[in-house]
DNA sequence: ACCTCCTGTAATAAATATATTACACGTGTA
DNA sequence: TACACGTGTAATATATTTATTACAGGAGGT
């Protein structure tokens, strides 16, 4: 086992990386931390929208965002990639599916 | 890169991957193949529910299905697990991204 | 003939995820 | 004051995914 998340947290993070826009925002924010409006009219979409997005990387750790207060004065909401490396193969999701939730149990 | 895959693979395979029953389907075909009845039953799912989660993992190429006859001479169709390993990091969801399909473009 | 166990799929319902619209509010500047 | 640009969210609509129900058909065994 490579690494020390649950199989319900595996879950969410695959849940998280399983959107064109969200890959997008990583993509984005990997080479540089944006605000949140910037970051909207980069990806074409509007700001409720990328918040929801933005909203479910925040959940599993992959980006952090943190409100700052520029020079010219005005509240900017800047989001950050947080580094993270997954090795997923069969034997991890095998290892994990121990700790993995299901609705309806059996198993 | 580490991989061979365009970005719209990636985002299927991940898609694929986000569900809770095909995180145990795997691991389950991962111990041994197995055919869809039995299947179901140890996941406690049913045959329609368990066959549409078979087809997203046999369509990103996890896992691979082939119909048989028993020695008792019924139709038995076995999956078994393909072997795939992924390295999933920042660099390579921004490398892939270029290849990466949305909605509404921009960017 | 009837029961059991298998494959396969169509039609539909229910649950979630995604997307839009319309707000409210704050600050700096013309 | 009015405008531009930022944050934040509620309410709602739309689209997609997940789940169920109800079939049809084949082969072996009693």
């Amino acid at each position: 086992m490579d690494n020390n998340l649950s199989g319900d947290e595996l879950l969410k993070l695959l849940e998280a990386l399983s959107n064109p826009y969200r890959l997008k925002i990583i993509a984005v924010l990997y080479e540089e931390r944006q605000y949140v409006s910037q970051l909207a009219r980069e990806l074409g979409i509007s700001r409720p929208l990328l918040y929801l997005h933005l909203q479910k990387l925040e959940d599993v750790n992959l980006v952090k965002g943190q409100l700052e207060v520029s020079e010219n004065g005005k509240a900017m909401k800047y989001f950050e990639l947080n580094p993270f490396v997954l090795n997923l193969n069969q034997q991890l999701i095998f290892d994990l599916s121990k700790t993995l939730t299901l609705k309806r149990n059996s198993n």
